[in-house]
DNA sequence: TGAATAGTTGCGCTATCATGCAAGTGATGC
DNA sequence: GCATCACTTGCATGATAGCGCAACTATTCA
């Protein structure tokens, strides 16, 4: 959706981009979101982050943006969908990064909750895409 | 120095772990230590650290502490001096984490400065170790 | 024993960030 | 046209982070 200047997604990381990508994985439910989109290589519409993630709509929202401006991610809108997706790996330090994310032990099993989670609301889809909104009403706002 | 229980230099990274770590290198400062450790694999005092970065020496001191915390970097006292050097990475996360830290771009040539200036302070030592505090007087405080 | 030195830490300040709520945008469909 | 729906955004609040300053610890050496 947006297009940074500073990193847009034909650009790899400068040292800044590299700063802003680490704050934006540093938080908890950021890194659940782009270890799901890398360990998948889904496109994930926002009411399926929502369901998969339990988080709250404008939170989703909210953290879909900063990682979208740290360069991590991209959206497309489609009609009232907007659907997110990695952005390729350029160069060996964007893929060290997407490794990085992909080998972060799951102890306590987050991660596969998550991806079961979006398996099941994967069903959900018609032709490929969403067809409804946030399934867990109070998620939903 | 400091032991630290959630991540200790003899585990790995486990997702707040690797939470904190991004944390951590979320800013510049402490890039650009880590950076250093990790390119020339040396062993580097507060001293040092002070006059190569050029930022004071208490601050150089909490960065020190965060990446300790971080379990990143491990320190040990030598007399007066604190030693710090890089944790050894332990599995595929850790190399890959050094990996994304010694291939972020170095645009406009501070990695490289501060690998001169420290090379530059390294004509200080007497038989590898340290001999004197820092150089550069008003950040020694 | 006491001064000097290398490093650490607590406090106050300001800036930034994650969250909740409420309002707003823009596409869809009746 | 107007309600609905998917998503976004502005604002207030509490939590956290980084910096400067000053006090502190611990080691060395005269």
């Amino acid at each position: 959706m947006t297009l940074s200047i500073a990193n847009s997604p034909t650009t790899s990381f400068d040292r800044k981009g590299v700063s802003n990508a680490f704050k934006a994985l540093s938080d908890q439910t950021r890194l659940r979101m782009l270890r799901l989109l890398v360990s998948t290589g889904a496109e994930m519409c926002v009411c399926e982050f929502v369901d998969t993630l339990q988080e709250r709509t404008y939170n989703i929202s909210k953290h879909l943006k900063v990682l979208e401006q740290a360069g991590l991610i991209e959206g497309t809108k489609e009609g009232r969908w907007v659907y997110y997706r990695i952005v390729e790996a350029k160069d060996a330090l964007g893929e060290a990064l997407h490794q990085v994310v992909n080998s972060v032990p799951d102890v306590d099993e987050i991660f596969a909750t998550d991806r079961e989670r979006f398996a099941k609301r994967m069903e959900l889809r018609e032709d490929g895409r969403c067809q409804v909104g946030v399934q867990t009403k109070h998620l939903a706002e």
